[in-house]
DNA sequence: TCCGATGGCTAGCGAGTGTTAGCCGCTACC
DNA sequence: GGTAGCGGCTAACACTCGCTAGCCATCGGA
């Protein structure tokens, strides 16, 4: 259903400019022009939009980490890869990583919990990919934490009209990350 | 006035945990032990609430700034202090730096302008202090986004109750920070 | 040609919102 | 002891919102 597809990607855009409370069905469906109440011919209801755009946002990221981490056995190069594929979900899907990180709030059980399992889970790989490796860090959650906000950050300041392209983008950061726990003595 | 501020703090903690759009004027009488209308003899609006709110935040954070960069001459040690005051802020202000990240959007204008606009100086003041210094980063305002990245995380998942304790954070990310930009060759 | 589904529409319900108006008890002060 | 005013309260206004009901035009297939 291609129509359902594009109200979600009205809603994405409207949920990350103005918030998901802030947001009107009325507004959802002038951005693909009807009426709010011709909406519910295509999707149940507000919540729903907003359930499906969260869950969507952390199986792609979680599929894109497994992708990235399965190509290679040495720990230092899994890490690097993690970070690289962390990055780029981020620079490329800015505004589904913006609200995943802004809205968890607007999500009513039991969804929320079970996006925020999720959450955890990804941020337990990548402890895990610290912990295996030889890196050098004071504190191994704290680590997975500055890795993790290293990428994320990018959901506010990341613009593809900016002078650097992606993948120089992502190059620095991976080498932010590499630095950062202790790896790339070179 | 400790009424008034009673209700900003009041109004701060509601609007970490649901926001600035789902968080009623009865809410916020409600957790100071009045009704909602009540609030109006000691605040004007909601939104000045708001307004408020995000902009002490902005400037005790550029004053804690300002007097850590004050302390030294050298370009190492006032990174240094920076981002100690920087991530000592967020560990400390949790819910007023969540606050200010998250509910940009619910600042009417010309606030909004007025809060970006002090952002985009705070961040400005970290790329000078990255490019008056012997570092080596690829691109400066990549690496001014990444610390400010790293303490902003702090208002995500930094609990006072965790076990490891404030100055132990901040020393484990000031160290990250400095790995990040070539610093601390040891 | 008829029919059922699809997908728009308007009207409207019911709940909830920020805010104002206006009332009243208490307290401080002359 | 009167009175000004501070700071509570309830009632109510003027919306707004998500969502449902029910109507109707279009159109593909039997």
């Amino acid at each position: 259903m291609t129509t359902g597809e594009a109200i979600r990607e009205a809603a994405l855009r409207l949920f990350a400019a103005r918030g998901y409370e802030a947001t009107t069905m009325a507004d959802i469906g002038a951005a693909v022009g009807i009426r709010g109440p011709s909406l519910y011919k295509h999707v149940a209801s507000k919540q729903d939009l907003l359930v499906e755009l969260m869950t969507r946002t952390m199986d792609t990221l979680i599929a894109r980490h497994r992708e990235a981490v399965a190509g290679s056995a040495d720990p230092v190069e899994r890490l690097r890869r993690a970070v690289d594929a962390h990055v780029r979900f981020h620079a490329r899907h800015r505004l589904e990583a913006f609200v995943g990180a802004s809205e968890l709030r607007s999500l009513t059980e039991p969804h929320r919990t079970t996006v925020l399992a999720r959450r955890a889970e990804y941020e337990r790989s990548f402890r895990t990919l610290i912990e295996r490796g030889p890196f050098d860090v004071g504190s191994v959650r704290l680590a997975s934490y500055a890795l993790l906000d290293l990428g994320m950050g990018l959901a506010t300041w990341y613009r593809e009209e900016g002078e650097l392209s992606e993948n120089e983008v992502v190059w620095q950061q991976v080498e932010f990350a590499l630095r950062l726990v202790g790896a790339h003595p070179a």
